[in-house]
DNA sequence: CTCCCGATAT
DNA sequence: ATATCAGGAG
């Protein structure tokens, strides 16, 4: 695994690549942005706009999504898939918000993880884009990229790659960095085809260097 | 560990 | 055709 010091080049380089990195689930209040993360689970970012834009149009409170039968809150979100999970935890969620905390999200981690469908990387979004918390949420891009780029090691948990994420990088810096790692994974460091080749980080890259080898010796 | 799941890119 | 997408619950 590789150094702080050498974690923190890295981390310089990627944020001049996306200097304006940020979360890009549209939301106005952390009511919509805690529903739009629960549904971002194993769909893209861009799919899950264009579903809540009509989303939160008919549904604004916990209230609003109770008054609509499960079957009817289904048929709203089936595109983003697995729609029958969703639909259930959010209904369960917007009890528990009405019944244990007056409806609104709850700012603090041990509350967030209360609440159905709401798990670590749900939380620590919710906690770092709404409540301004520095926490590291590792995604799949955040996890593959950091596992890439030797900054983790590959067999380790998401809870370890959070971890030494938090212990190589000053606080201060956590939430946009966070936010650049999703960006370089989503749009540079692709799951299928990383671009290696125009790639800044590539001689600092241990994953880069074994395709490059590869591509070169066919 | 498995299951949930539609849309999209490759 | 199939891997992947801002995961979480049982």
């Amino acid at each position: 695994m590789i150094s702080g010091k050498k974690t923190m080049e890295m981390i310089d380089k990627i944020d001049a690549m996306f200097p304006d990195a940020e979360c890009e689930l549209i939301h106005e209040n952390s009511f919509e942005l805690t529903i739009a993360v629960l549904l971002s689970a194993q769909c893209t970012d861009n799919l899950v706009n264009r579903v809540t834009r009509e989303l939160f149009k008919k549904y604004k409170t916990p209230e609003d999504f109770l008054a609509v039968g499960l079957e009817e809150l289904e048929n709203d979100i089936r595109s983003i898939g697995l729609f029958r999970n969703k639909a259930k935890n959010i209904q369960k969620l917007c009890r528990d918000l009405i019944d244990r905390y007056d409806g609104e999200i709850p700012g603090n981690y041990d509350d967030l993880v209360s609440l159905a469908g709401v798990g670590r990387k749900t939380a620590n979004v919710v906690l770092s884009v709404a409540f301004d918390v520095p926490r590291i949420a590792v995604d799949t891009h955040v996890e593959r990229v950091t596992k890439r780029l030797g900054i983790a090691r590959y067999k380790d948990s998401v809870l370890e790659v959070e971890r030494t994420l938090m212990k190589k990088i000053p606080a201060e810096r956590w939430s946009k960095t966070h936010h650049q790692l999703i960006f370089f994974g989503r749009y540079h460091c692709l799951s299928r085809s990383p671009k290696c080749d125009v790639c800044p980080l590539l001689e600092d890259c241990r994953e880069g260097q074994k395709r490059m080898k590869v591509k070169a010796g066919q």
